[in-house]
RNA sequence: GCCCCUCUAGCUCAGUUGGUUAGAGCAACGGACUCUUAAUCCGCAGGUCCUCGGUUCGAAUCCGAGGGGGGGCACCA
């Protein structure tokens, strides 16, 4: 019978039915053509299946939050009215329930047919999972204690033509899954979690950096020249005028020019883009929370990044314990502080400072071989010695601090040691989470910095940064003292949410294209 | 970019040392059933075994090339 009008009733859906089964003839266009033709079969009864709006008088959380006391067997007199997806439906004969779900939660419906009448039975009997339906009845329960809506009416919100995942095993393929990132969350409840928890890290950082009186700002994306961390950057183009841009790979410069402007307390949480492998734990576009506070240095912004992260884990989970390493660990302890340089001189068994020549740093490199680039000095042999022998060791939250001025162009020298930076680089399960310093404000030295970055990059180093002459003029209207901080959203909400992959936390994570079509 | 692993029905998975017509569960379809909970029971249908090429009497299975994905390395924080 729908069959029928399957092949009768085409002139609207002529190009569904063309695409569905001319070229394949699979189970799934077979499928589709019988969704398509119910939908048409609706609509020769005069039932739009895809309705304007609903009047929801509940979510199915609110309704389970005010009934969800209800003997076992009780029936109320309380109308509702609830609307989300079918996810299950359990055909009883002239008994039919139906487990809905909105984002709040799971209810079922309980469609009698002596209630509702043959013809709606049968209508609702039709439904297929997947389908958006709206509901309105009476709050009940079970015998068994099941809160139900018994229904005495149900109305097709929206029909739904594909066949959902395997409800039980739901969907496993990684590909499907992040290709196909509406299926995956329909039917996996972990995919739900953790997109709740990355939303809660967000909106959590927002207080926390609002509480104190941080401003949230917008820069630009396009930029003329890529600076502010070490990366390559993605290169675009805008046509009128003629020019060449870059996506940012950072929003350091922008922001501290607003710390120069007088705004004090600024962040800006946003996406950057650096042009360089995928990973487990890098995606070419990520979201970094940046901010600035002006009279504050690393010292400060070290307590500021602890506080951020372990409000990030109180908002998002209730608690401020998370797995690290198969062992519950609380954020709330003090987090230690450790010089990179002594970390790096600990594995090697000799002190290490980038004060000493590069020739002898060369050879205790080479001598622990940790390999190293001609171009390198004192100070970037040193990092990657920490980086080869230390940092996969840094598993509960650590900051590395001091890091050689060498790699630290931004970074503000040290007070006490002038080969040294106030920096800081928080380490959790031997990945660099979070990136923070006392600000460079010194116009005349920060030239001296830029310029030795642009001498690497002519020297091949492809990920050295270039001169930014606008920002050297804003330093010299005057930077106040400043603590800047950097924090990987991304891998923040991995840490929090559990999770060994940054695909898991990217709703739509970068992939090669889907062939054909 | 390099190395390893992986790809079978809409989904989740079997498929032996190469051997007839590639199987199961769920979903779907037909039927029974007024308190189910992944409902159950009966019946039926569904396949470009990722693609192309090769070896073989015979390939989902072995070989080569290509594609997607995963992991590792490199790059990179």
């Amino acid at each position: 019978m729908t069959q029928e009008h399957a092949t009768s009733d085409d002139a609207p859906t002529g190009n569904h039915d063309a695409s569905a089964s001319t070229d394949d003839g699979t189970n799934l266009s077979v499928y589709r053509e019988r969704r398509l033709a119910e939908v048409q079969h609706l609509r020769d009864r005069g039932v739009n299946p895809y309705p304007y709006r609903f009047d929801r008088s509940h979510t199915l959380g609110e309704l389970r939050a005010s009934h969800g006391n209800l003997a076992a067997g009780s029936e109320t007199t309380d109308t509702v009215a609830v609307c989300g997806r079918v996810m299950l439906k359990r055909d009883q004969g002239k008994l039919i329930f139906i487990t809905i779900r909105d984002r709040s939660d799971e209810i079922q419906l309980f469609v009698s047919k002596a209630v509702v009448g043959d013809a709606e039975f049968d209508a609702i009997n039709a439904f297929d999972m997947g389908d958006w339906v709206g509901a309105r009845g009476l709050v009940m329960t079970t015998r068994k204690g099941e809160l139900s809506v018994k229904v005495s009416e149900v109305q097709l919100l929206a029909k739904s033509l594909r066949p959902m995942p395997d409800k039980w095993h739901g969907l496993a393929d990684v590909d499907t899954r992040f290709r196909q990132r509406y299926a995956d969350l329909i039917v996996n409840h972990d995919a739900r979690r953790t997109f709740e928890i990355r939303h809660a890290v967000i909106a959590s950082v927002r207080r926390t950096l609002g509480a104190r009186g941080y401003v949230e700002v917008e820069t630009p994306v396009l930029h003329a020249e890529a600076g502010g961390a070490h990366a390559r950057p993605f290169v675009t183009h805008h046509n009128a005028l003629d020019l060449q841009l870059y996506l940012r790979i950072a929003l350091e410069l922008h922001l501290k020019r607003l710390i120069v402007g007088g705004m004090e307390r600024v962040f800006e949480i946003g996406r950057v883009f650096r042009n360089e492998g995928i990973s487990p734990r890098h995606n070419p576009e990520f979201t970094m929370l940046e901010s600035y506070e002006a009279f504050a240095d690393y010292d400060d912004i070290m307590q500021l990044t602890q506080d951020i992260i372990v409000n990030a884990a109180r908002d998002a989970l209730g608690t401020t314990t998370i797995d690290i390493g198969g062992a519950p660990y609380d954020l709330t302890t003090p987090w230690p502080r450790k010089r990179m340089i002594d970390l790096a001189s600990e594995k090697v068994g000799r002190e290490l400072h980038p004060s000493q020549s590069v020739d002898s740093v060369r050879k205790v490199a080479s001598d622990n071989g940790v390999k190293w680039e001609p171009h390198w000095g004192s100070g970037r042999i040193i990092e990657e010695i920490f980086a080869e022998k230390a940092e996969a060791e840094l598993l509960t939250p650590t900051f590395v601090t001091c890091h050689p001025v060498e790699i630290s162009p931004l970074a503000r020298v040290h007070r006490d040691d002038p080969h040294l930076t106030e920096r800081f680089e928080l380490f959790v399960q031997a990945r660099e989470l979070a990136n923070g310093f006392s600000e460079l404000n010194d116009p005349v030295e920060q030239r001296a910095r830029f310029e030795a970055e642009q001498r690497a990059k002519e020297a091949g180093d492809a990920t050295a940064g270039t001169v930014d002459e606008d920002y050297l003029r804003a330093l010299e209207f005057g930077l106040p003292p400043t603590g800047g901080l950097g924090v990987g959203i991304d891998r923040l909400t991995m840490l929090i949410a559990g999770v060994s992959s940054i695909r898991e936390v990217i709703l739509f994570p970068t992939l090669r294209p889907e062939a054909d079509e």
